[in-house]
DNA sequence: CTCTGTGAATGCTTTCACAGCG
DNA sequence: CGCTGTGAAAGCATTCACAGAG
């Protein structure tokens, strides 16, 4: 599909958004209140939905359910993937637990780090193991993304060895840019740059 | 100023990468090197940067010092800036010590929880509060971001909270959008959406 | 030559405006 | 009416192409 990636990222936002909707048993919700839950404007979600050829009802906006459906068949949301996490720090370990991955179809299933010592202290149900078996952990137990909480002198190198085992989608914690083959696909989420984009904006 | 996101944040994350540089002790770095480094086009780094009226030198690029001296200054990402962390579970408690942030001029002074248990729990050098306390020690150390790591149920709440006590930056870690008076700035990194955007763009 | 600096051109995204529908 | 759906217009951001400088 010829989406951009700022309306899959809106779109995945909306499909969100929608299962905290449902929760609450309202049956449809117009393309300006999701505007309102996102910050954008009702054109734009209009627009976005009608890009995937989704349809809503005159005067009643878009049924929740199946909205929400729809929309996690066409962006593939709907199945279980497979993640690890490699990378067993402070901020690594956290994500370890994260519930919200797991209650949203991400399973992690596996942690690596290179400090035996880590590996031996940490307490989760998650099983964890030294990057070493990346390859054989990987192809086992079919992961396909993997979360990358190593310093950023060590994200690349890790992101290598990663789409090398046939990682195809990584989300980079890291400070540092990773260059991935074409056919991945890679986020980078920068806390500290997300902090430093919030000073400059403030001024003064 | 008028630069647009995009750019400030292109300009934050090369600010970054300079100190990278720095350490190398390169003294010199053209645009399409930071360009490769930031996923980026040699032509959008020299417009990024002439736009603020920063200037290289013919066949040498950019003066390294100087120029992280500029962007300094020019974004004022120079001075250090105090922020806050409300919600100090897994994630919270783990940001509390992140030391990307410290290195990089943001110092982490007070974390907030609701939870007294929690905050007797926590071992860490920072001092933590009970959000009661919240406009007493922002106000008294001088703390201008928030970062905001509750539930998604709380983060309006906790948004408004920082914005009444004068917070006027904020970081939301938790997957729902706050709305913040037109005046402060705020950020959205939600985990799960990056990796529902991934798992989009993988598709199959 | 090899790099920067930048107006002009291109290509995207968002916004607008309004027809259509229940 | 109050909503969606969408071509057309406007607004932005990126890319290009090339002059300028050492």
């Amino acid at each position: 599909m010829d989406l951009s990636n700022n309306t899959i990222e809106r779109l995945c936002r909306i499909f969100g958004h929608l299962g905290a909707i449902e929760k609450t048993g309202v049956e449809f919700v117009s393309s300006a209140e999701l505007a309102g839950a996102l910050g954008a404007t009702s054109y734009t979600v209009r627009k976005d939905l009608s890009l995937l050829g989704i349809t809503g009802f005159t005067r009643k906006g878009y049924e929740v359910s199946s909205l929400k459906k729809e929309l996690g068949s066409k962006l593939r949301l709907a199945g279980r993937r497979k993640a690890c996490i490699v990378g067993l720090g402070r901020l690594g370990s956290a994500l370890l637990d994260y519930e919200k991955f797991q209650e949203d179809g991400f399973e992690i299933v596996a942690g690596f780090d290179r400090s035996v010592n880590k590996l031996e202290r940490i307490r989760t149900h998650i099983e964890v193991y030294p990057v070493g078996s990346m390859k054989d952990v990987i192809k086992e137990k079919g992961i396909e993304m993997g979360i990358i909480t190593v310093p950023g002198e060590h994200a690349q190198e890790v992101a290598d060895r990663l789409t090398g085992c046939g990682v195809r989608g990584i989300l980079n914690f890291s400070p540092v840019e990773v260059s991935v083959p074409d056919k991945v696909v890679s986020v980078n989420m920068d806390f500290t740059n997300a902090l430093r984009f919030i000073a400059a904006k403030l001024g003064g």
